[in-house]
DNA sequence: CCCTTGATCAACCGATGTGTTGAATATAGG
DNA sequence: CCTATATTCAACACATCGGTTGATCAAGGG
């Protein structure tokens, strides 16, 4: 469960693309082949094929063999990763906001 | 609260990068200025000025007046909007390989 | 054993990203 | 008013990214 900082880089920036992140919202719903993923997009499979090596270099997905196909699977270990990432700096965030709205209430309070 | 595919494009690959991170890290613990945000930083004022607006334009942060500094707030809004997004498909994943487990399970309990 | 299919590798191209330096702008403050 | 400070703009260098085409590799099926 170590995703170190060079892995946040790599999967932030992979989800930092729309190709990409519609292929995993493809794999959240079950395996897919390289030419499977494709189908939806405009580009040539050369591309598609690189993608999917981004996201799977980010620890977002992995992959299996089935005869000559490359099923993709989504992982979501890293993404849970992502999410306690950013829910930690969120979360303090809020936190600091409740506290100055608290404060600021005491203060008018005296005000009075 | 409408977060459209290019806002994440923006925002997801603004976090793809360890410096911006790092900034968002900071900003969680209150308001500050680019010459504070670059202190941390072995890169030039210009450089982080930049970061700045990358973040800004991904809505990630927002920035204020005093006099001519310029601080910058961390937005947990778009934050929240990442998450949710992250976690639509990841939970759909974890519940498919349940229902693969349970399956498993009962395939396992008819051969016997 | 060929030939098709699935996937990848390699080389290339244009666009974008991240850093630099140097100049410019704006506000503070004596 | 003049100067120092905070920030940004502009132009440039260099690397990386995302796409292409063409060749290559690996596995299956007649």
């Amino acid at each position: 469960m170590a995703v170190d900082d060079e892995q946040l880089d790599r999967a932030f920036t992979a989800l930092g693309d729309p190709v990409r992140r519609a292929m995993i919202a493809r794999l959240s719903r079950g395996p897919a082949t390289v030419n499977e993923l494709a189908e939806p997009f405009p580009i040539t499979k050369q591309a598609v094929s690189r993608h999917i090596q981004v996201l799977e270099a980010a620890g977002l997905i992995s992959r299996t063999r089935d005869g000559q196909r490359r099923p993709c699977h989504l992982e979501p270990t890293v993404l849970e990763a992502l999410t306690s990432w950013i829910d930690e700096y969120r979360l303090e965030t809020e936190r600091r906001f409740r506290r100055m709205d608290e404060l600021l209430r005491t203060v008018q309070e005296q005000e009075k």
